[in-house]
DNA sequence: CTAAAACCTGACGTTGACGTCAGAGGCAAG
DNA sequence: CTTGCCTCTGACGTCAACGTCAGGTTTTAG
């Protein structure tokens, strides 16, 4: 497949791709007249790439894990790598479920006026 | 207490507290020769501001939100957004939590060289 | 064959939450 | 008094993951 098919089926921009590449997290074939060519299975790869952004990794970060989620592939220091991620997204996690559950009882508030804590200040 | 007080307390830089006071989010009385002075429930306040920021909003979106927290003030808006913001930190939620099963999985390879689908060098 | 659509490289623009520097004034200690 | 740290405003710098534009080539649909 093309780019612009990848693009869509991955859920991203072309040129998301291309600096993907760019960075070293995504490979493709050429075509004799320079245009990108991949496989079905990078559709995969771009949406771990996206999963891990998301989660707050940086592409150099993401660089150098890849090996290991590729192909088992580990260094200690990889592997420390690995278990500090892991901790970080871990200590996110912690953080957010405590903003949502600040967020429900401002939710609570908010929602009913008749709220007792309504009258604090 | 003053600025650099207040940061060192909360944890964040002077110039931190500065910018979220010219984004509206924190406020300061004046000295007469102009220097900020807090009161030491300003501590809790930059710790909440830190707190939303971690979880993914924005200066703005803290802005509008923060009246809500403060004294339970809504507007339908204000409970819109709300919600919104509650849903998308759940959504985060999720995904950190499947990303965080997926590094474990890797995690597990990496440190056991005999597992099966190991071929490291 | 031709025109639209997709692709290429290269390079500058964007955004948000600050960092950092410059230049000037304020404040407790010796 | 003056030394040294703290604070002030204002303004430019940073960084990451792209967006966007320019100018040109390639592929595809009719």
């Amino acid at each position: 497949m093309r780019i612009g098919e990848l693009a869509g089926t991955a859920g991203v921009s072309v040129r998301a791709l291309r600096y993907y590449e760019e960075q070293g997290l995504l490979t493709s074939e050429r075509t004799g007249s320079g245009q990108r060519t991949y496989p079905p299975v990078a559709v995969d790869r771009v949406q771990l790439i996206q999963q891990l952004y998301a989660a707050g990794l940086t592409s150099r970060t993401i660089l150098e894990l890849l090996p290991c989620v590729d192909k088992g592939v580990s260094t200690p220091e990889s592997r420390a790598r690995l278990a500090a991620e892991r901790e970080r997204i871990d200590q996110q996690i912690t953080g957010l479920l405590a903003t949502r559950d600040r967020l429900d009882a401002v939710i609570a508030v908010a929602d009913d006026p008749t709220h007792p804590s309504c009258t604090r200040i």
